[in-house]
DNA sequence: CGGATATCAGACAGACTGATATAT
DNA sequence: CATATATCAGTCCGTCTGATATCC
């Protein structure tokens, strides 16, 4: 099925498949992904909102309330990265940082009453958006690209720079 | 403490799947093409090469000398940003930078026999890379991936903000 | 003239590093 | 003491914008 070097008698050095370069998983996957996140990023941005503040507010509804370093693990946005996230949902009111008294280095981040109700509006415009994202597959082919994402990811996630994902 | 999943706003009937933060394609691409720029950009520093001198030695290879213009479409290089590559590629004799003689604004750039060789080394490299990037998932499942992400990028490549690719 | 080409300087964003203060 | 946390300053890289000189 999948037509590799099929070499065998070819003029000699020039014996790919005449478009290697758009089946390079590599290449489709970083240039995917760049439309992906112009897409993503201009929709949230209509909503006064970052992919960020997403992942902060759907990992703190699923998972409950975290210190900064656990919500970095969950959400995999960088450990110093962290700060600025929270103090734009701080901002807007839809999380609250508190010293965690039980260990006086962490803050505890909760989400608040606001925080939800931004989340579900959120989920809505970024089911928007993969529909859009997503246009050209069927619902099966959606699920197929996502359980093979998930698989690349968790097999490459552990020997990341910083800690798994959650 | 940590509650999961808070009832409270789970509309009966419709309820989020636990991990919706996991399943958003979106994520999924940009951290999945993170892991790969990554192990790319590592082995093909290993033998001096970037991921730019793959795509226009490639694309030089299959399509023939162009100016340009012509290989910042095919390749998806930025315009501003094919110089420098070329920079690169010259310096190295990979490739010729000669000016057009029917059109003085144009470069004509060609692979030299160096280059070709150099590609050919590349695309060992890349197909080692692959492996490795792909090692979860067996071929067909390969296949699969690349397929729906070429789908993904044709559709969306159309109203990318410089011209479609080649 | 309007348009395309190659080039350059620089904005901007995302991923990441290193250092520091503080607490365990 | 070594370790973990939150924070800050700043690097590096890739995408992209805008301007310019040159030529069609």
């Amino acid at each position: 099925m999948t037509s590799r070097a099929e070499a065998a008698d070819m003029p000699p050095g020039e014996t790919k498949t005449p478009d290697r370069l758009r089946r390079r998983a590599s290449r489709l996957l970083s240039q995917v992904a760049t439309q992906s996140d112009r897409l993503i990023n201009e929709g949230l941005g209509q909503v006064d909102a970052r992919k960020w503040h997403y992942a902060v507010l759907a990992s703190l509804q699923e998972y409950g309330p975290g210190s900064q370093a656990t919500l970095s693990q969950r959400t995999g946005i960088y450990r110093s990265d962290m700060v600025g996230v929270l103090n734009e949902l701080a901002e807007r009111a839809l999380v609250e940082r508190a010293p965690d008294p039980d260990d006086r280095r962490r803050n505890v981040i909760t989400i608040t009453t606001q925080g939800r109700r931004h989340l579900r509006r959120l989920d809505e415009v970024l089911d928007d958006l993969h529909d859009e994202l997503l246009a050209p597959l069927t619902p099966a082919e959606r699920d197929q690209l996502v359980r093979l994402l998930i698989r690349l990811l968790d097999h490459h996630a552990q020997q990341a720079p910083h800690s798994p994902i959650s």
